[in-house]
DNA sequence: ATGAAAGCGCTAACAC
DNA sequence: GTGTTAGCGCTTTCAT
C-alpha cells in the first residue's frame, strides 16, 4: 500500500514524468550539449547564437524527455517570482468575491503572473499566516480584498511587500486602494429614473454607515441637483439592507407618493417587489424600481428583471493587479475609483402621468 | 519616475524589507554562527543539538533583521513544493465555484499547502497553459473542477502529475473524482415532502441530460419506493432548469393535483413561487415546495424561505484536496460521492388534508 | 555543539 | 557558437 505516496495516480508504470523529474541537465546530456546551451534555446535568448544543429537536437531532446523548466529554480536565480498573492476575507459568502478573484486572475495571467489565493474569513491570525506564507513564497505583491466596500485595518506584515487594497481602503496605512465609485453609482441609478421622466424618486437607503450608504446618497443628491429637481428629505427612507428592509420600507415609499424608487441594493429591491405585488401594483407600470449591486442571481431573475447598477468586482480585481504591477499611471491617488455601470433591464418605465 | 519599480509603495525610505531580502546568511553573520546552525534553529531540527546561547543569538538576529525563509529555495532543495493547483472553468459565473475554492483552500491550508488558482472559462488553450504553468511550478498535484456536475474531457497534461477531478468525472482518463451524490440528494429532497405527509409529490425535472437530471430522478423514485408510494409518471414534469421553467411547469403540477413539488433546482422553485402567488396559493399551506442546490441568495431570501437540498461545494473542495493528498482512504473508487444534505426552511408543511 | 561543503535546477557572465 | 563556472537561498551529510 503506497497509497500515501501516489494516491491519485493510476498504474505506477506510466510514461515517466511524475517519477522522474527531467532536468535541464538531462536534456543537455541527451542532446550532447551543455546546460547553458539548453538554457539559451529554452529561453530563446536574443543575443544567443546557437547553431541550428544544436538547437534542433536540444528541441528534440526536450520533446522526447518531456522536459519542463522548473519555475522555482528560475525564480531563485532571477530573484523575482511570478506570484501575486490575493488575500480575501470571504470568497464563498457571496458571488462577489469570486468576481474579484476572476478579474485579478485574468489580469495577472495576462501579465505572466499566477494568483496565490488565501481566504481568511476575516480572522486576524489566519490573515497574518497567509501573508507570511505569501511573503515566504516571495510574491511580487499582495492584493488585500474585502467582500464589501469598507475601511479595513490592514495587517502590518503587508508593509513588507507591495500591496494594494481592493474594495477597501485604509486611512492609516498609506496603501493604494481601488474601490467602487459609490457616488457615481448612486447618481447613475437615480438618473435611470429621472431620465425616464420620474419626478418623485424615493431612495431606500441602508441605516448601516458605510461608503455605500454615504456615497449612494450623495450620488442621489447629485442626480437630483443636476436635473434641477428638489431634494426632499422625506423621500429618503431608512431600511435594513436586505429583503425585509425593502419590504417594510415600501409602505413609506407609497405614502410619499413616489412613482419610482432607487433601492440601496438588489436584495432591498427584491423585498420591494414582494410588497408591490401584495398591493397589486405592477412594476414598472405603477412603480419603477432600480437596485444596486447587480447580484445577477437576483436581479436577472426577478419578474420583471431588475434594472440596476453593477458593482464592478471584476474590474476591481483587474485594477488591483494593474496598480500592483504599476501598469496604470495612477491618476487618482491614493484611492482609485472604479465606475459602477448601469444595467438596464425591465423594471423602469415612464411614470403613469407621463 | 521609478513608478514601474515600486508602484505600490509609499515613500521609498521605508524600514528595509522590500529593498533588502534578508537571507539566512545575513542572519548567520549577525548571530556569529554558520548558516547550518541557523537552518537548524529555524527548522527546529529534532536531532540538532544547538547550544542555548547560539540558539538565542540566532533567534534574536532573525527577529531584528525580520528574516523570512525563502520557501522557493526550500522547495528547490527538498524537491517537493507546497502548492496545489486548482483549475476551474468558471469561478465567477456562479457563487458555486467560490465555495469549491474555499473548501479546497481551507483544507490545503490546514495541511500546509497553498492554492494556485487558474480560471480558464473552459477555454482549452487557457487550460493547457494553466496546467503547464502549474507543472512548471512543481505543484504537488492539480484539482480540475467544473462549476456544475458533468463529464469532462480532461487535458492530457494532467497525467503528468497527481490530479483529481472535482464536481466532474471522466470515463476515459482514469482519474479519481469527487462528485455530489445526486441520487441521494434527490431522495432526500423527496423524503422531505413524503415525511411531511404528502402523497402526491410532483417533480419538476430539467430536460437537460446530466448527472443531476438522471440522479435526482433516480433519488425521487428511490424515496417513493422506500415509502411504498407508487411512481406516477405524470407527476414528473419536464421544464427548463430556470425560473421560467418553474413558472411554466406550475400549471401541470396543479393540474395533476399534487400537494407538494420537488423542483430540480432553486431557480425553478423561484419560478414556481411566482406561479403559485399568481394563483393566490400559499406556500407551504396550499402547496409544499423543495428546491435543490441551496443557492443561498435565492433560497434563504424567498418568501417563505425555501426548504432545499444543498450541493456540497465546500465539501467537494475539501474532499478534492484530501484525495489528492491521500488523506482519505479511498472507500469509493473511482468516483467518490459527497452527500447533499437537506436544508429545512419554511416551504414545507403538512398537506391540507392531513 | 557547530561548521564546511556539496548540491537542488537554473541563469548569466565570461572564456574559448 | 558553445562550454565553464559561479552563484540564487537553502538543507543536509559529515567532519571537527
Amino acid at each position: 500500500m503506497t497509497t500515501s505516496r501516489t494516491p491519485a495516480v493510476g498504474p505506477d508504470d506510466e510514461p515517466s514524468a511524475r517519477t522522474s523529474p527531467v532536468t535541464m541537465r538531462d536534456v543537455a546530456q541527451a542532446a550532447g550539449v551543455s546546460v547553458a546551451t539548453v538554457s539559451h534555446v529554452v529561453n530563446d535568448k536574443p543575443g544567443a547564437r546557437i547553431g541550428d544543429a544544436a538547437r534542433d537536437r536540444v528541441k528534440q531532446a526536450i520533446e522526447e524527455l518531456g522536459y519542463r523548466p522548473n519555475a522555482l529554480a528560475q525564480t531563485l536565480v532571477k530573484g523575482n517570482s511570478k506570484f501575486i498573492g490575493l488575500v480575501a476575507d470571504a470568497i464563498a459568502t457571496t458571488p462577489f468575491a469570486g468576481r474579484i478573484i476572476q478579474g485579478a486572475q485574468d489580469e495577472a495571467w495576462k501579465n505572466g503572473y499566477v494568483l496565490l489565493v488565501a481566504n481568511t474569513d476575516g480572522n486576524e491570525g489566519a490573515e497574518e499566516e497567509a501573508i507570511s506564507m505569501m511573503l515566504e513564497h516571495k510574491v511580487r505583491g499582495i492584493l488585500y480584498s474585502t467582500w464589501y466596500h469598507r475601511e479595513a485595518s490592514v495587517p502590518v506584515a503587508l508593509a513588507e511587500t507591495d500591496a494594494v487594497l481592493v474594495d477597501c481602503f485604509s486611512d492609516s496605512a498609506a496603501l493604494p486602494a481601488v474601490v467602487p465609485d459609490e457616488r457615481q453609482g448612486g447618481r447613475t441609478a437615480t438618473e435611470l429614473l429621472l431620465t425616464a421622466g420620474h419626478k418623485r424618486v424615493a431612495f431606500i437607503n441602508t441605516t448601516t454607515p458605510s461608503p455605500a450608504q454615504a456615497g449612494r446618497l450623495a450620488g442621489y443628491r447629485d442626480a437630483l441637483a443636476h436635473a434641477g429637481a428638489p431634494f426632499d428629505e422625506s423621500l429618503v427612507i431608512d431600511a435594513s439592507p436586505d429583503q425585509e428592509g425593502g419590504y417594510s420600507a415600501a409602505a413609506e415609499v407609497f405614502a410619499q407618493g413616489a412613482t419610482a424608487v432607487f433601492c440601496h441594493n438588489d436584495r432591498v429591491a427584491m423585498g420591494f417587489y414582494d410588497a408591490a405585488r401584495e398591493r397589486n401594483l405592477r412594476i414598472p407600470d405603477d412603480i419603477a424600481v432600480v437596485g444596486f449591486d447587480d447580484q445577477e442571481v437576483i436581479s436577472a431573475h426577478l419578474r420583471p428583471p431588475l434594472t440596476t447598477v453593477a458593482l464592478p468586482h471584476y474590474e476591481l480585481g483587474v485594477a488591483g493587479v494593474r496598480t500592483l504591477l504599476g501598469l496604470d499611471s495612477p491618476t487618482q491617488v491614493p484611492r482609485q475609483l472604479i465606475a459602477c455601470p448601469p444595467v438596464p433591464r425591465r423594471s423602469v418605465g415612464a411614470p403613469a402621468d407621463a
